[in-house]
DNA sequence: GTCTATAAGGAGATAGAC
DNA sequence: GTCTATCTCCTTATAGAC
């Protein structure tokens, strides 16, 4: 990869924009001027503005959130499950306050009624991917008589609901503190949790 | 108030063009469009497209959600407390269910991150009414020795998130028994919930 | 209060020189 | 790969007739 990546600096401009103005609200004009080129260089990289945009969702979709969020280490803390659950619970915050992965929050949230081309973005497929990681968790915690015998499917809501709700709630204001702050209220509910389904 | 009333016609169709394309993504023309009357006209209502806003949002601030929820059939019910959360809850989505509802939330999402003029939409600020109503029960609760003796503003925070991620989720599909199945899985979360704190 | 006409500028996108 | 210049369309908004 050689320097400056012109194609990749559009994309990471136009997350920028598109985040905080909305796709709509965005112009190449401004994204040009961001990068630092005119606008009808823009369209040496990309076809279309629609285009910048789906390559930023393709970029994104090509990670998995279980590898960025479990690994070895804390999967040796299953049998400390109230440490696992707030360690895990922990990292994912830490993961959601990332620059990157905040603008796409929050572009994901923006722009999850209107349809940009042919594509939609869900809010309900982003979240549904920590659904299935705290199934498997819970599963697991039932089935050897961890925690009490409830749907694992109540139980993935009831973990992730709390967690994402504050997530996306503390995406605007810009706090120093910010992330402790959500920390704090995120080990508050992890306990919480914890206590009404351990056995 | 005389018909038709224009200016009301015009709130309402550029509500529902800003719930579905944005503030950004919706046009002036769009809603005259819609209205039945020219651009031009517009500006016989209102001085600018800000200002539609403006007044789309001021109307729906006029209006408080605990008088919308909470009546004394349900108050009476205090002494069933499950019940009592089970109907709160029901009346609560159903009331979010609306039209008009559904479509001040889809705006609220979209606009959270954006400064249409000097005003900020908050979802905190809207998620911080039903919290407010929420931490007054549970406090009651814990008094009158119905609920284990939890701080009320984790009840509180436990009893709306889940119940918040649900309706939000369910904004974009159209199903026609979109409500029953949010309601079934409303009554799990508040089965659950009630199962955790209840003595 | 609505219309036609029009201003003034921004949008996305293309052509062709360098 | 970037530039200047330009096209076409759409945007918000205003002026003035009816």
């Amino acid at each position: 990869m050689k320097y400056p990546n012109t194609k990749k600096l559009i994309t990471e401009k136009a997350l920028d924009y598109f985040s905080n103005n909305g796709y709509a609200g965005a112009s190449i004009r401004q994204i040009a001027r961001a990068v630092g080129i005119r606008e009808s260089a823009i369209y040496n990289h990309f076809k279309s503005k629609e285009e910048i945009f789906l390559a930023i969702l393709s970029d994104y979709k090509s990670k998995s959130l279980s590898t960025k969020i479990l690994n070895d280490e804390l999967l040796d803390e299953l049998d400390n499950p109230e440490k696992f659950l707030q360690d895990f619970a922990k990292r994912l915050v830490e993961f959601w306050n990332t620059p990157k992965e905040k603008k796409f929050i929050r572009l994901l949230l923006m722009e999850q009624f209107t349809k940009v081309g042919s594509v939609e973005l869900s809010v309900t497929e982003y979240v549904n991917e920590l659904r299935g990681i705290c199934r498997l968790i819970f599963s697991e915690m039932v089935k050897n008589n961890i925690a009490k015998k409830y749907d694992p499917d109540i139980l993935a809501e009831q973990f992730t609901a709390p967690l994402f709700l504050i997530r996306t709630e503390h995406l605007s204001r810009e706090g120093e503190n910010n992330l402790n702050k959500v920390l704090e209220i995120v080990r508050k509910h992890v306990s919480f949790f914890w206590n009404s389904i351990k056995i």
